[in-house]
DNA sequence: TATACACTTGCACAAATATGCAAGTGTATG
DNA sequence: CATACACTTGCATATTTGTGCAAGTGTATA
Protein backbone atom coordinates (compact mmCIF):
# COMPACT_ATOMS: atom_id res chain seq x y z
CA UNK A 1 0.00 0.00 0.00
CA UNK A 2 0.79 3.67 0.37
CA UNK A 3 3.36 4.10 3.45
CA UNK A 4 4.50 6.87 4.21
CA UNK A 5 7.77 6.42 2.95
CA UNK A 6 7.30 9.74 1.21
CA UNK A 7 8.94 11.61 -1.52
CA UNK A 8 7.45 12.95 -4.50
CA UNK A 9 6.10 9.97 -5.99
CA UNK A 10 3.83 11.94 -7.78
CA UNK A 11 2.37 8.20 -8.68
CA UNK A 12 -1.07 7.87 -7.98
CA UNK A 13 -1.30 5.27 -5.24
CA UNK A 14 -4.50 4.57 -4.90
CA UNK A 15 -5.79 3.43 -8.38
CA UNK A 16 -5.16 4.58 -11.57
CA UNK A 17 -8.10 7.11 -11.25
CA UNK A 18 -9.24 9.02 -14.65
CA UNK A 19 -8.46 12.23 -15.66
CA UNK A 20 -10.27 15.11 -16.44
CA UNK A 21 -9.91 16.87 -19.83
CA UNK A 22 -7.61 19.54 -18.92
CA UNK A 23 -4.34 19.18 -17.85
CA UNK A 24 -1.77 21.91 -18.14
CA UNK A 25 0.92 21.69 -15.68
CA UNK A 26 0.28 24.66 -12.88
CA UNK A 27 3.44 26.58 -12.07
CA UNK A 28 3.69 24.98 -8.49
CA UNK A 29 6.94 26.68 -7.00
CA UNK A 30 6.84 27.30 -3.71
CA UNK A 31 7.14 31.28 -4.78
CA UNK A 32 4.46 31.23 -7.22
CA UNK A 33 1.84 29.04 -4.98
CA UNK A 34 2.42 31.49 -1.66
CA UNK A 35 1.80 34.74 -4.12
CA UNK A 36 -0.70 33.51 -5.49
CA UNK A 37 -2.47 32.88 -2.42
CA UNK A 38 -2.02 36.04 -0.92
CA UNK A 39 -3.53 37.26 -3.93
CA UNK A 40 -6.51 35.43 -3.64
CA UNK A 41 -6.95 35.96 0.25
CA UNK A 42 -6.51 39.29 -0.37
CA UNK A 43 -9.10 39.23 -2.96
CA UNK A 44 -11.18 36.98 -0.80
CA UNK A 45 -12.90 39.58 0.85
CA UNK A 46 -16.81 40.82 0.50
CA UNK A 47 -15.78 44.32 1.01
CA UNK A 48 -12.80 44.12 -0.75
CA UNK A 49 -13.30 42.61 -3.49
CA UNK A 50 -16.75 45.11 -4.00
CA UNK A 51 -14.16 47.82 -3.67
CA UNK A 52 -12.11 46.07 -6.10
CA UNK A 53 -14.84 46.04 -9.01
CA UNK A 54 -15.39 49.53 -7.95
CA UNK A 55 -11.82 50.16 -9.19
CA UNK A 56 -12.37 48.11 -12.37
CA UNK A 57 -14.39 50.85 -13.65
CA UNK A 58 -12.08 53.52 -13.11
CA UNK A 59 -9.75 55.72 -11.10
CA UNK A 60 -11.24 56.60 -7.54
CA UNK A 61 -9.98 58.94 -4.77
CA UNK A 62 -10.14 57.44 -0.89
CA UNK A 63 -12.95 59.54 -0.16
CA UNK A 64 -15.25 59.02 -2.76
CA UNK A 65 -15.12 55.10 -2.65
CA UNK A 66 -15.81 56.07 1.36
CA UNK A 67 -19.03 57.85 0.23
CA UNK A 68 -20.07 55.55 -2.13
CA UNK A 69 -19.76 52.33 -0.09
CA UNK A 70 -20.79 53.90 2.84
CA UNK A 71 -17.94 53.53 5.35
CA UNK A 72 -15.44 55.12 7.14
CA UNK A 73 -12.55 56.59 5.17
CA UNK A 74 -10.06 55.29 7.71
CA UNK A 75 -11.42 51.77 7.29
CA UNK A 76 -11.64 52.31 3.04
CA UNK A 77 -7.96 53.20 3.69
CA UNK A 78 -7.12 50.28 5.38
CA UNK A 79 -9.01 48.00 2.65
CA UNK A 80 -6.83 49.23 -0.09
CA UNK A 81 -4.09 48.88 2.18
CA UNK A 82 -4.38 45.12 2.09
CA UNK A 83 -4.70 45.47 -1.76
CA UNK A 84 -1.60 47.66 -2.07
CA UNK A 85 0.31 45.31 0.39
CA UNK A 86 -0.05 43.02 -2.68
CA UNK A 87 0.00 44.84 -5.73
CA UNK A 88 -3.60 44.18 -6.22
CA UNK A 89 -4.29 48.14 -6.39
CA UNK A 90 -1.98 51.06 -7.45
CA UNK A 91 -2.40 54.59 -6.48
CA UNK A 92 -0.77 58.08 -7.35
CA UNK A 93 -1.49 61.34 -5.53
CA UNK A 94 -3.28 64.27 -7.77
CA UNK A 95 -3.01 67.09 -5.62
CA UNK A 96 -4.92 66.40 -2.49
CA UNK A 97 -6.47 63.51 -3.32
CA UNK A 98 -4.93 59.83 -3.95
CA UNK A 99 -6.02 58.15 -6.59
CA UNK A 100 -6.61 54.22 -6.54
CA UNK A 101 -7.01 51.94 -9.31
CA UNK A 102 -6.25 48.67 -10.59
CA UNK A 103 -2.80 47.25 -10.65
CA UNK A 104 -2.68 45.48 -14.21
CA UNK A 105 -4.89 44.33 -16.63
CA UNK A 106 -4.32 40.57 -15.19
CA UNK A 107 -6.27 41.34 -11.63
CA UNK A 108 -8.58 42.88 -13.92
CA UNK A 109 -8.92 39.17 -15.31
CA UNK A 110 -8.99 37.68 -12.42
CA UNK A 111 -11.83 39.54 -10.93
CA UNK A 112 -14.08 39.41 -14.04
CA UNK A 113 -13.06 35.67 -14.00
CA UNK A 114 -14.31 35.14 -10.25
CA UNK A 115 -17.17 37.35 -10.55
CA UNK A 116 -18.56 35.64 -13.77
CA UNK A 117 -18.07 31.93 -12.28
CA UNK A 118 -19.56 33.11 -9.09
CA UNK A 119 -22.74 34.59 -10.81
CA UNK A 120 -23.36 31.69 -13.40
CA UNK A 121 -24.68 27.86 -11.98
CA UNK A 122 -21.79 25.38 -11.76
CA UNK A 123 -20.23 23.27 -14.01
CA UNK A 124 -19.60 25.10 -16.87
CA UNK A 125 -17.31 23.37 -19.03
CA UNK A 126 -15.08 26.13 -20.83
CA UNK A 127 -13.15 24.39 -23.38
CA UNK A 128 -10.36 26.60 -23.34
CA UNK A 129 -8.48 26.85 -20.10
CA UNK A 130 -5.72 29.07 -21.44
CA UNK A 131 -7.30 32.14 -23.03
CA UNK A 132 -10.25 32.85 -19.87
CA UNK A 133 -13.20 35.09 -20.89
CA UNK A 134 -11.12 37.74 -19.59
CA UNK A 135 -9.94 39.89 -22.69
CA UNK A 136 -11.86 42.56 -21.40
CA UNK A 137 -10.61 45.95 -21.79
CA UNK A 138 -9.46 48.18 -18.65
CA UNK B 1 -21.68 44.56 12.52
CA UNK B 2 -22.25 48.12 13.35
CA UNK B 3 -24.17 51.20 12.02
CA UNK B 4 -22.11 53.69 10.44
CA UNK B 5 -22.59 57.56 11.62
CA UNK B 6 -21.09 58.52 8.45
CA UNK B 7 -20.97 61.98 7.30
CA UNK B 8 -24.23 62.35 5.00
CA UNK B 9 -22.14 64.71 2.85
CA UNK B 10 -22.77 62.36 -0.38
CA UNK B 11 -21.08 64.55 -2.59
CA UNK B 12 -18.02 62.81 -4.01
CA UNK B 13 -15.28 64.94 -2.19
CA UNK B 14 -13.21 65.07 -5.35
CA UNK B 15 -14.65 65.40 -8.83
CA UNK B 16 -15.36 62.69 -11.21
CA UNK B 17 -12.23 61.22 -12.82
CA UNK B 18 -12.00 60.01 -16.48
CA UNK B 19 -12.49 56.69 -16.15
CA UNK B 20 -11.04 54.86 -19.17
CA UNK B 21 -13.54 53.73 -21.03
CA UNK B 22 -15.65 51.23 -20.75
CA UNK B 23 -15.31 47.84 -18.65
CA UNK B 24 -17.28 45.00 -18.93
CA UNK B 25 -19.80 45.06 -16.67
CA UNK B 26 -18.72 42.98 -13.40
CA UNK B 27 -21.79 41.38 -11.78
CA UNK B 28 -21.47 43.47 -8.66
CA UNK B 29 -24.66 42.04 -6.94
CA UNK B 30 -24.25 40.94 -3.69
CA UNK B 31 -24.75 37.40 -3.86
CA UNK B 32 -22.19 37.19 -6.30
CA UNK B 33 -19.64 39.45 -4.76
CA UNK B 34 -20.28 36.82 -1.62
CA UNK B 35 -20.04 34.03 -3.22
CA UNK B 36 -17.34 34.97 -5.01
CA UNK B 37 -15.16 36.45 -2.16
CA UNK B 38 -15.73 32.86 -0.66
CA UNK B 39 -14.12 30.65 -3.23
CA UNK B 40 -10.88 33.96 -3.46
CA UNK B 41 -10.72 33.22 0.30
CA UNK B 42 -10.51 29.28 -0.16
CA UNK B 43 -8.09 29.27 -2.23
CA UNK B 44 -6.08 32.43 -0.42
CA UNK B 45 -3.96 29.42 1.45
CA UNK B 46 -0.88 28.27 0.07
CA UNK B 47 -1.78 24.74 1.51
CA UNK B 48 -5.03 24.72 0.06
CA UNK B 49 -3.83 26.09 -2.80
CA UNK B 50 -0.96 23.46 -3.42
CA UNK B 51 -3.59 20.92 -2.85
CA UNK B 52 -5.54 22.64 -5.61
CA UNK B 53 -3.25 22.33 -7.91
CA UNK B 54 -2.81 18.70 -7.34
CA UNK B 55 -5.85 17.76 -7.98
CA UNK B 56 -5.72 19.98 -11.36
CA UNK B 57 -3.94 16.88 -12.03
CA UNK B 58 -6.43 14.24 -11.78
CA UNK B 59 -8.51 12.60 -9.00
CA UNK B 60 -6.91 11.49 -5.47
CA UNK B 61 -7.70 9.75 -2.67
CA UNK B 62 -7.19 11.50 1.03
CA UNK B 63 -4.12 9.37 1.77
CA UNK B 64 -2.30 9.75 -1.72
CA UNK B 65 -2.48 13.47 -1.35
CA UNK B 66 -1.51 13.08 2.59
CA UNK B 67 1.56 11.30 1.57
CA UNK B 68 2.51 13.57 -0.95
CA UNK B 69 2.12 16.64 0.45
CA UNK B 70 3.75 15.25 3.78
CA UNK B 71 1.13 16.02 6.17
CA UNK B 72 -1.55 14.29 8.63
CA UNK B 73 -4.58 12.97 7.37
CA UNK B 74 -6.62 14.55 9.48
CA UNK B 75 -4.68 18.00 8.06
CA UNK B 76 -5.80 16.97 4.11
CA UNK B 77 -9.22 16.03 5.04
CA UNK B 78 -9.78 19.45 6.74
CA UNK B 79 -8.48 21.37 3.63
CA UNK B 80 -10.72 19.31 1.62
CA UNK B 81 -13.49 20.29 3.87
CA UNK B 82 -12.91 23.63 3.44
CA UNK B 83 -12.47 23.81 -0.48
CA UNK B 84 -15.85 20.93 -0.16
CA UNK B 85 -17.69 23.82 1.68
CA UNK B 86 -17.61 26.13 -1.57
CA UNK B 87 -17.92 23.99 -3.78
CA UNK B 88 -14.05 24.00 -5.38
CA UNK B 89 -14.09 20.34 -5.15
CA UNK B 90 -15.75 17.55 -5.45
CA UNK B 91 -15.81 13.73 -4.01
CA UNK B 92 -16.66 10.60 -5.00
CA UNK B 93 -16.08 7.32 -2.83
CA UNK B 94 -14.89 4.50 -4.45
CA UNK B 95 -14.58 1.40 -2.41
CA UNK B 96 -12.47 2.24 0.93
CA UNK B 97 -11.12 5.77 -0.82
CA UNK B 98 -12.75 8.58 -1.49
CA UNK B 99 -11.81 10.18 -4.56
CA UNK B 100 -11.10 14.47 -4.75
CA UNK B 101 -10.97 16.18 -7.74
CA UNK B 102 -11.69 19.55 -8.75
CA UNK B 103 -15.36 20.55 -9.34
CA UNK B 104 -15.29 22.09 -13.02
CA UNK B 105 -13.56 23.45 -15.29
CA UNK B 106 -13.88 27.01 -14.30
CA UNK B 107 -12.10 26.18 -11.10
CA UNK B 108 -9.18 24.89 -12.76
CA UNK B 109 -9.15 28.28 -15.21
CA UNK B 110 -9.61 30.48 -12.25
CA UNK B 111 -6.22 28.68 -10.19
CA UNK B 112 -4.77 28.24 -13.55
CA UNK B 113 -4.85 32.01 -13.50
CA UNK B 114 -4.29 33.33 -10.84
CA UNK B 115 -0.73 30.52 -10.38
CA UNK B 116 0.15 32.49 -13.95
CA UNK B 117 -0.14 35.91 -13.21
CA UNK B 118 1.89 34.89 -9.50
CA UNK B 119 4.68 33.57 -11.75
CA UNK B 120 5.00 36.20 -14.02
CA UNK B 121 6.89 39.38 -12.89
CA UNK B 122 5.39 40.67 -15.65
CA UNK B 123 3.24 43.69 -16.60
CA UNK B 124 3.91 45.97 -13.46
CA UNK B 125 3.71 49.27 -13.90
CA UNK B 126 5.70 49.78 -12.06
CA UNK B 127 7.25 50.94 -8.64
CA UNK B 128 4.15 52.28 -7.05
CA UNK B 129 5.75 50.66 -4.18
CA UNK B 130 5.76 52.63 -1.02
CA UNK B 131 7.86 55.81 -1.98
CA UNK B 132 6.76 58.60 -4.51
CA UNK B 133 3.26 59.82 -4.56
CA UNK B 134 4.76 62.49 -5.83
CA UNK B 135 1.90 64.50 -7.73
CA UNK B 136 0.95 63.25 -11.11
CA UNK B 137 -1.95 64.38 -12.63
CA UNK B 138 -4.32 61.88 -14.13
C1' DT C 1 -20.27 -10.11 13.20
C1' DA C 2 -15.69 -8.58 14.30
C1' DT C 3 -11.68 -6.10 12.31
C1' DA C 4 -9.06 -3.37 9.70
C1' DC C 5 -9.08 0.52 6.80
C1' DA C 6 -9.84 5.24 5.12
C1' DC C 7 -11.71 9.29 6.30
C1' DT C 8 -14.20 12.83 9.08
C1' DT C 9 -15.22 15.61 13.13
C1' DG C 10 -15.06 17.60 17.73
C1' DC C 11 -12.18 20.30 20.61
C1' DA C 12 -8.87 23.29 22.49
C1' DC C 13 -5.45 26.74 21.22
C1' DA C 14 -2.37 29.67 18.93
C1' DA C 15 -2.12 32.93 15.22
C1' DA C 16 -3.82 35.92 11.77
C1' DT C 17 -7.60 39.46 10.74
C1' DA C 18 -11.04 43.17 10.67
C1' DT C 19 -12.61 47.38 12.57
C1' DG C 20 -13.50 51.65 15.08
C1' DC C 21 -11.35 55.51 17.07
C1' DA C 22 -7.83 58.71 17.75
C1' DA C 23 -3.62 60.67 16.51
C1' DG C 24 -0.23 61.58 12.77
C1' DT C 25 1.49 62.84 7.87
C1' DG C 26 1.55 65.23 3.70
C1' DT C 27 -0.54 69.01 0.46
C1' DA C 28 -2.72 72.95 -0.99
C1' DT C 29 -4.36 77.55 0.46
C1' DG C 30 -5.55 81.65 2.90
C1' DC D 1 3.13 80.30 8.59
C1' DA D 2 -1.33 78.58 10.11
C1' DT D 3 -5.38 75.94 8.67
C1' DA D 4 -8.13 73.00 6.39
C1' DC D 5 -8.20 68.91 3.79
C1' DA D 6 -7.51 64.09 2.42
C1' DC D 7 -5.47 60.18 3.82
C1' DT D 8 -2.73 56.92 6.68
C1' DT D 9 -1.36 54.52 10.86
C1' DG D 10 -1.13 52.91 15.66
C1' DC D 11 -3.82 50.50 19.04
C1' DA D 12 -6.91 47.59 21.52
C1' DT D 13 -10.41 44.33 20.87
C1' DA D 14 -13.54 41.00 18.98
C1' DT D 15 -13.53 37.48 15.39
C1' DT D 16 -12.24 34.37 12.30
C1' DT D 17 -8.82 30.86 10.92
C1' DG D 18 -5.47 27.05 10.88
C1' DT D 19 -3.69 23.12 13.30
C1' DG D 20 -2.89 18.86 15.97
C1' DC D 21 -4.78 15.10 18.51
C1' DA D 22 -8.15 11.95 19.71
C1' DA D 23 -12.49 9.93 19.11
C1' DG D 24 -16.20 8.80 15.74
C1' DT D 25 -18.39 7.15 11.17
C1' DG D 26 -18.75 4.41 7.17
C1' DT D 27 -17.17 0.51 4.06
C1' DA D 28 -15.07 -3.77 2.74
C1' DT D 29 -13.41 -8.23 4.20
C1' DA D 30 -12.10 -12.30 6.99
Amino acid sequence: MYSKSVKETLQPACSPHDHPGSQATLPVDEQSVERCARIFRALGDPARLRLIARLAQGAFCVGELATVEQEAVATISQRLRVLRADNIVRRKRDGKHVLYSLADQHMFDLVANGLAHASEPATHTTSNSEASLASVQL
